[in-house]
DNA sequence: TACAATTAATTTGTGCACAATATAAATAGA
DNA sequence: TCTATTTATATTGTGCACAAATTAATTGTA
């Protein structure tokens, strides 16, 4: 193999070697781990992550709820219709700005933070790193999500 | 706030401290850094780590490619169907076992591998981290990924 | 050789995820 | 005030992602 081929090996992908591939990878394995987890409570990994927002601040805009998790309304629209359905969230329109939908957890979604809180506690020991070591690679993870979001 | 309500808050789920939604977060940022680069190809993001399995082991059927990409069948089948149709790759009956189906590159398709080189160089760039810490966290993230399928 | 069990791929149905577009309300400027 | 622009949601269309069920081929076993 002469210089030149090793040079073009060398930039060539190889889905061993990309840490993209890591993340994407991953994201499935924690969304299959979660989900028999959530059925039992009828939820989605989405529709979770969307409780867990409203969880912690409750009667957010869809546009708020979309910066929180990185998602536009074109995704959350029919995620909230369906958490409308199943009783857990409210959707209304902002009377002091009609163009806004303010979201709320009804009683129903605001139990369910109580009665899923198993589920994080299993998810954290399946993947059983310590908190301190679990906070470093989150924030790594985070530094490279806002990397690519600040040039995008 | 007494002990047991801090007791409790110390349990629920926080968005802003999950190790999960920060690689669901991050994954949906490399998917759309990648989208508008590789759409200049026709391609999406997952069709191109499909290709990128088959860049560097050719010939493979489709449970060996989905077990490289932690997919299944289901998911591969459309998928392939639709490279197939772009003329990127083949999909033939292997004649010593005709449950399964062969994926070969077409001349086109092998000829990406090339014509592709710039994305990765660009991915790197906006991620912009050096590839040993780029490993570190690669591997990390791998370990949990693996310690999610060996439990479930 | 029969025929049950296993395996590989496909099909079906549901739910994200997102670009592009549409709709309607609020705001800004002339 | 009138109209252009901006903003917040919703809609449409395409493509994953996966569970469950289906089909067809292979293997195991009596």
């Amino acid at each position: 193999m002469n210089a030149n081929a090793a040079d073009t090996e060398r930039d060539l992908p190889d889905i061993g070697k990309m840490l993209c591939f890591s993340i994407y990878s991953a994201g499935h394995a924690f969304n299959q781990l979660y989900r028999p987890l959530l059925a039992d409570f009828g939820l989605t990994y989405p529709q979770y992550l969307v409780l867990v927002s409203l969880w912690s601040r409750d009667g957010r805009t869809v546009k708020e709820l979309g910066e929180a998790l990185f998602l536009d309304s074109s995704t959350l629209t029919p995620l909230l219709k369906r958490l409308e359905s199943a009783g857990l969230v409210t959707r209304t329109r902002n009377r002091q700005d009609e163009r806004q939908v303010l979201l709320n957890l009804t009683a129903e979604g605001q139990a369910l933070k109580v009665r899923t809180a198993p589920v994080s506690k299993c998810i954290s020991e399946v993947v059983g790193i310590d908190a301190e070591t679990a906070q470093k690679i989150k924030v790594a993870i985070e530094a490279i999500r806002d990397a690519i979001y600040k040039r995008a």
